[in-house]
DNA sequence: GGCATGTGCGTTTGATCATC
DNA sequence: GATGATCAAACGCACATGCC
């Protein structure tokens, strides 16, 4: 027998999957794991027929049409056309939503409050909360990444009020893309640039110098001779280090505190990323949402809905997307995807709004 | 509680192609 | 050439489970 695509991949084991017959727990695989799934599956079949073991398998396209943006017409999108797998399931686009700022108050408060690691712990999470880095980042965060002289700090803003400043650090350890080698463990990943409040400098710079130096002294003690006590003392190059034990927090560890201080629902280190764009977008917008509000008791038009992207649109790509480095187009949208959630209107993305402008421009230029 | 392991996604890069 | 789309590949994150 052998394997046919449409009856086969996608009638028997694209069909199993979507009733769940494939997975753990019975429950339905996701869009996104079934094509990836299928793909392999198909690799593996063209594989096998370029090594003669099975005749060469044909797998349908089809053209279909979607609506992209495009930022340099008036309409902010076009519809395109794209050649693609018969049969490849449609992918499900994530939707944001985040506790309340009470709950998520409430878990810090019970994170910070905790004995002997509380401090550490509740620090590290103010660091992913107020920059946006990754998990994996602020387990890679060195002792130097901060430069350990304040007079070295390369601040942007200084002639701001304090609470405004902000301090450029360089991220190289453990951050996402294509690696470059290894250091103490930690992945060397492409360097980023992020901006890091000076008021949370600060407390990094005194952590260093007070809790870390007696965490890391539980470590050197270990040492049964004095070289074995240089040697952990020359090792231990990350910030972060467990009050307990004076080991470095991995990825992992960071994900277990972070959950086992009763998180509100869904919330993650990784939420926390999505938090700081949200927020920041919503500071950001607060004017904007006053005109929008009056456009909306009188009668919402295009032009308002226009502008309105447009502004969320340049946050995005002039503040939110530095700081996240390297999210790509569509990873950033699920942003403007939030705001059109939250003001209760469609924005660009919406098939609503593309149609209502279709039909308007259809009855411009009958 | 801490750690290891596995599953099920989610995010990013780089190659490639089409269009302006 | 710049831009922006797709896709595959690689790898990070979330979460469950089990062991000590």
């Amino acid at each position: 027998m052998t394997l046919e695509y449409s009856q086969d991949l996608i009638g028997r084991y694209q069909v199993e999957m979507l009733i769940g017959i494939w997975s753990r727990n019975n429950k339905p695989l996701a869009e996104r794991t079934i094509n990836v799934r299928v793909e392999t599956a198909v690799d593996f079949l063209n594989w096998a027929a370029d090594k003669g073991l099975r005749v060469p398998m044909s797998i349908p396209k089809i053209q279909r049409t979607y609506t992209s943006s495009n930022l340099h017409n008036s309409f902010g999108y076009e519809f395109k056309t794209v050649a693609t797998r018969q049969g490849k399931l449609r992918e499900s686009k994530r939707h944001l939503g985040f506790p309340s700022t009470e709950e998520i108050a409430a878990w810090y408060t019970r994170l910070s409050r905790r004995p002997v690691r509380g401090i550490t712990e509740a620090l590290i999470a103010e660091l992913i909360l107020e920059t946006a880095i990754r998990r994996e980042e602020a387990a890679c965060w060195r002792i130097d990444t901060l430069p350990l002289a304040p007079a070295d700090w390369r601040i942007v803003n200084p002639q701001a009020a304090l609470e405004h400043q902000v301090v450029l650090v360089d991220l190289r350890f453990g951050t996402k893309g294509k690696e470059y080698g290894r250091d103490h463990d930690d992945k060397i990943g492409p360097t980023g640039t992020i901006r890091l409040p000076l008021l949370l400098a600060r407390k990094l710079h005194l952590y260093r110098e007070t809790q870390r130096a007696k965490s890391l002294a539980l470590a050197v003690r270990r040492g049964r001779t004095v070289v074995e006590q240089k040697r952990i003392r020359d090792e231990t190059v990350h910030l972060f280090l467990k009050p307990r034990t004076g080991t470095r927090y991995t990825g992992d560890n960071i994900y277990e505190f972070w959950r086992s201080a009763a998180p509100p629902k869904g919330w993650s280190p990784h939420r926390a990323r999505d938090y700081w764009a949200c927020t920041l977008l919503w500071r950001r917008m607060e004017r904007q949402r006053e005109l929008l509000e009056m456009a909306l008791k009188t009668k919402i038009d295009a032009i308002v809905l226009q502008a309105l992207q447009s502004n969320v649109l340049s946050i995005i790509q002039l503040e939110i997307q530095p700081q996240l480095r390297h999210a790509s187009q569509e990873t950033t949208m699920i942003y403007l995807q939030w705001v059109a959630d939250q003001l209760g209107i469609n924005l660009n993305l919406h098939e609503r709004w593309i149609a209502e402008l279709w039909e308007g421009a259809e009855e411009v230029e009958p």
